[in-house]
DNA sequence: CCATCATTTCAATTATCGTTGAAATATGGA
DNA sequence: TCCATATTTCAACGATAATTGAAATGATGG
């Protein structure tokens, strides 16, 4: 990830609303939600929600597609994870005795999800 | 870490010169850095980057100390971590499966420089 | 085709951001 | 005290951000 991409994810993040709703997606998974849901679970008016929708899918945190008539949005775990790895790797880099050797992965994501719920 | 710090950690961090900054305030290790090298290095004019600096220093990310007439920046590591134990957190909160046995520290910072790397 | 639902687009408004230049403050030295 | 250095404060500016209301687009069912 490069420093643009960094600054433009973090700026994705750095507003209330738009850290509500990636949240939420993370939380609906890899399935997503529609556009509608978010909206009325996070009390957003649908215009303003496809203008927070647009800065995350534009910093490549969500993706979207369409489902009859519902746009259906997800969150894209492979950028955050690239995100808190640029903020990691550049906060310790050059930096010689840091934290050697508590570097795991420590990665977000759905794993095959067996579960429940 | 509450929402709202969060958000105004990754507000701190979402611009371009102020993620400079940042970053070199980390490299530069818990002695810091004056404001005025910080302002060659990076080319900045030292009123403007005092507005950087107090953005990042209300947001936690630095702390500053008079030294002379220098005032020494630096950076404040507990914080960033604390931006990623949240990132990570909350992304992973509720979801089932989500990369259960991955759960390693990750923390940023300078361990009394064991160097072999 | 028409009506409806779901979402987006557009224009306008208010607020905040990042930068600049000029002036002020604080420290240290002759 | 006077001067130079280091940084901050202040006022102003153009640029961008977040929200709103109204209208447009696209999909579905009768």
């Amino acid at each position: 990830m490069e420093k643009m991409d960094a600054v433009t994810a973090l700026a994705a993040l750095a507003q209330d609303n738009r850290l509500d709703v990636f949240r939420l997606l993370v939380r609906a998974g890899p399935q997503g939600m529609s556009a509608g849901q978010v909206a009325e679970l996070l009390g957003l008016a649908p215009n303003t929600l496809t203008f927070h929708f647009d800065r995350l899918r534009h910093a490549g945190l969500v993706t979207v597609a369409r489902e009859g008539r519902s746009m259906i949005y997800a969150a894209r775990f492979e950028t955050m994870n690239a995100l808190l790895d640029y903020l990691s790797e550049n906060c310790c880099a050059g930096v010689s005795g840091c934290s050697p050797g508590a570097r795991e992965p420590k990665k977000l994501g759905r794993k095959k999800s067996k579960v429940s719920a």
